[in-house]
DNA sequence: GTCTATAGTGCGATAGAC
DNA sequence: GTCTATCGCACTATAGAC
């Protein structure tokens, strides 16, 4: 008999999305996402500092995984190519056995504003790692902070359009096309 | 003697910004900023549905200044140009003599996460906006979305420079710049 | 692991404005 | 009388302190 179960943090988002997607956001106690994996609500908080941190995970892979696309980069290649690279490198990282998982998280987060905007707070998260390592490499401020978001921008979008009306398009190409339609914007 | 004064929600919000700034954030209850004015939590949530939302304001003048830009543009303007005239045009708005209190307000927020998380759900909500009032006009979805998120984009960077290192900018110019900049980007 | 402050809600009462 | 701002009270759940 072990005293608990390994992968604790991984049952316990488990079952809060399961709460989340049948009783909604609100409705679901903590109290309740600990009990169905047999823990109790003291024990939640030490893994996710609130309620809706259990649907993002701590330690945010993608960070780290859009960083180093960006270190890898030539040293001449300008800025926007440098976050095309980092963004559409990082895609690989969203199989298609991963979808219908993202799917259903993202249903979740659509529906309640207060995970739409914990959402918006990752994305900023992202928007700064690429800015930073872009700063890093000699890029100004002004135009790492405006090629970064733009990146995160078309990151956004293809990941919805993945999850919701992609016709069997990964989301590499989905990317594409939206940098490419970015670039030709007027 | 009247039983209420006038002007409720701004002085609540001046409380509120003011208590935010000494006391911080975490550290100021919905109580005290109440009692400030005179008045008991209970109304303070008549006013704002939560504690963020005090320091936003409940009526977003910016989401109609900027529908209104762009349902002013000519028939046979591009998107990206639309856009560009609607964000620029709603910067007389933020008049030099509003600088300060916006300094103010954007140094309590952006030391507060929490606050920071209601602020990007907020630009979400313009470039809902935007995109919205882009596909009135016949703009295609995916591209409606890309270019009102450019122009959010912008317009955060260049509020962001305005009430921190904007030597005597105005915030249309450092707008125009970012344009430019963003046009420019490889 | 327990204890507590406080955010936020629901419902009803009051009192002034009209 | 109606309408509406405000208050009072009871309550739950989160989140953090001890």
């Amino acid at each position: 008999m072990t005293r608990w179960q390994p992968g604790t943090e991984e049952r316990l988002q488990e079952a809060a999305l399961d709460l989340y997607a049948t009783k909604g956001f609100e409705a679901t106690t903590v109290s309740e996402i600990a009990q169905s994996v047999g823990l109790t609500e003291r024990t939640f908080f030490r893994y996710f500092a609130d309620k809706r941190e259990v649907l993002f995970g701590r330690s945010n892979a993608l960070n780290e995984i859009f960083a180093a696309g960006v270190h890898s980069a030539g040293p001449e290649v300008p800025p926007m190519e440098v976050v095309t690279a980092a963004i559409t490198g990082a895609a690989d990282f969203f199989t298609e056995d991963r979808r219908e998982h993202s799917i259903r998280r993202q249903s979740v987060i659509v529906s309640h504003p207060e995970l739409r905007e914990r959402e918006l707070q990752k994305m900023g998260s992202l928007a700064v790692t690429l800015a930073e390592a872009l700063r890093a490499r000699g890029v100004p401020e002004t135009t790492a902070a405006l090629a970064a978001d733009s990146g995160i921008t078309v990151f956004r979008i293809a990941f919805e359009q993945w999850v919701s009306e992609s016709d069997g398009q990964t989301l590499v190409e989905l990317e594409r096309r939206l940098f490419d339609e970015l670039k030709a914007l007027r």
